[in-house]
DNA sequence: CGTCCAGTTGATACTCTTCAAGCGGCGTGG
DNA sequence: CCACGCCGCTTGAAGAGTATCAACTGGACG
């Protein structure tokens, strides 16, 4: 049963969401301001905390100022509850570190959503979920079962990208490997007609930038973010002595390396032989499995257009025409520019 | 300075190659007799054996027999003299193992090029010469300079295939690895439309079906000899035993897979947006790179239009057609089937 | 209200694949 | 011994599939 912390100065709407949240079978824990509410956060390790924006005293932003630079609680998600549509207020949380945010009033259904996401997101980071054919990252996450939290805690150097920030590009030194909490990275490489394939995605739970530091090279990719990102940064020496230093750990990392290979000799035979129209529903399959965000149960993409052109290696025109077809025939739907995938076991085994 | 073993019972012919190769500045070891020149085989440890076919006694086919099934000289280089033209002597020859022939009488330079190919190519065994841009099987020959000689002659459980055989296919479960002795290895996938992409190619000095080893799964991909090959067969459990046991291969290892890795990414690139005269280019380079045959000293590449088609990853009539464009440019030549590669540092950078 | 940007659609050019046929060398069987 | 078929390689002609250039739309933002 997940554990939900509430801090919010309304007694009124405290007890209302504990309602909501307890009949979801929710424990909640409440506050009434925020210093006692960062006492409750150390104490109590709630699964996620709800935190009202404007309160006397310690205000919301001064509670995840707090709880996001201590080790047990910064990874917690942490929601903002602002009193009106105020972008300015809502920016200046997700700045700081907020992992969505709600406007009051807001609706029952929003709430439980939001907290839903959330939770289940911070799941694939806690668990260290084991996605099939994820490759090379399924094993950093093993090496996190025993390993990461004393890893992640002990540096705790966590910073917030906005979309587009570059993490490096092609040639620069490494430094350090990259862990993601939370938001959407892309690894491409360029062309000398400077036409980009993305060769590598990354989500919550997973880490980047490992390759160039385990061959002791400068990078050979550009990594960018392509939806706003939290991430803690290891160091490269630590990052070696984990896998120098853990026979079982080597072993398992030359197995999904290995993986690794295999997933882009089929990637290699898909761009050298399909059709665009095959090449589009693989790299769709691609992104959703990499990206496993859902709408209403069913799939879907949220990255331009042009990064899914770049995924699949193909121009942007030509794989918008493609989506079309797959729009006509059902496969597909198009929601505010959002891709939903009605069918995903046909566009798995096209035909043609 | 290279010890060759000459054995023929004809002393004139003993005497005058002797002086040939000692000018050559090889050192030489003659035997008149099968049984003689088995003892000094044994004795000399040559790097080279040159042997007549016909002998009273124990015959060339006998000392080849014995040499090849002994741990301390299977691995040298095996060259037959034939007295006439007859092919069929010559096919019992290859087949029992042997690495090439010379027809009596000789001309000088062919005796000394039949000889220096074969300890080129011995040389790249022996001494485990690291290929840039290799990629795995480099690590693998490093692990070998401490390790293969017992590796491979505990085992020495050596096979010759034929052209066109098949080594293992999708779908097969793994037992051994292979290592390459001499000839030529190509592993490829195959689509729904039966095309064939040719993902990785292995010559003497490489392994072979590592990674569904490491990944204990069955095969993915079709291994098949395209120029006839001696092979060393590794069990599966010597090789992991290798792997797991012994920190520092198991951390080059992981280098190695990384840079496959990247390898192939490269490669992604190429095919996604790529002229076709950009991949045939390079093509070409991968082959030689992977395949260093020499002709007058030009890279040189002997696989058939259908396979360079396949590692190209274009139909055959339109590799061939650039072929010949890069020919009217004399960046390359066509003799006999053969390509001659001219301008190989043009080819590399393409600029179309 | 103008600007900018992502997404979309149309028209056109061109690269590459495909189908078909021809050529020369080699081995096999009559 | 020759004839035949097979295989690898090459060339020609036609057509499909994509990329490219250009223009348009609607929404976000200052």
């Amino acid at each position: 049963m997940k554990k939900v912390l509430l801090i919010d100065d309304d007694e009124a709407l405290r007890e209302n969401v504990a309602d909501i949240l307890g009949l979801s079978n929710y424990t909640v824990i409440t506050a009434g301001c925020g210093k006692s509410g960062v006492e409750k956060a150390l104490k109590e390790r709630p699964d996620l905390i709800l935190c009202d924006a404007v309160m006397p005293g310690l205000d919301g932003y001064g509670v995840i100022h707090i709880l996001s630079r201590h080790p047990d609680t910064f990874l917690i998600p942490f929601i903002f509850l602002t009193g009106e549509n105020n972008l300015a207020d809502i920016r200046k949380g997700m700045q700081m570190g907020a992992d969505g945010y709600l406007v009051k009033p807001f609706k029952e259904t929003d709430l439980l959503n939001t907290i839903e996401i959330r939770l289940k997101k911070y799941d694939r980071i806690k668990k260290n979920i084991v996605h099939d054919k994820k490759g090379i990252s399924t094993f950093l996450q093993q090496v996190n079962e025993s390993d990461r939290f004393n890893l992640v805690s002990s540096q705790r150097d966590m910073h917030l990208y906005k979309k587009k920030h570059v993490l490096y590009s092609e040639g620069q030194r490494p430094f350090n490997i990259y862990f993601v909490i939370s938001g959407k990275i892309k690894e491409y490489l360029i062309n000398e007609d400077g036409k980009e394939l993305i060769t590598n995605m990354y989500t919550e739970g997973d880490f980047i930038g490992y390759t160039a530091i385990l061959e002791n090279i400068n990078y050979t990719e550009t990594a960018q973010v392509i939806e706003d990102a939290k991430l803690v940064l290891i160091p490269k020496s630590d990052f070696l002595q984990l896998i120098n230093n853990d026979r079982q750990v080597a072993r398992q990392f030359i197995s999904l390396l290995s993986h690794n290979v295999r997933e882009k000799e089929e990637r290699l035979l898909n761009l050298a032989y399909n059709s665009l129209r095959k090449k589009v529903a693989s790299g769709i399959i691609d992104v959703i499995d990499k990206f496993p965000d859902k709408k209403e149960g069913k799939p879907v993409i949220e990255i331009s257009r042009e990064d899914l052109a770049h995924v699949v290696g193909s121009a942007q025109e030509s794989m918008i025409r493609t989506l079309r077809e797959f729009k006509t025939e059902k496969l597909i739907e198009i929601m505010e520019g959002s891709i939903i995938v009605l069918n995903e076991n046909k566009l798995r085994h096209l035909l043609y």
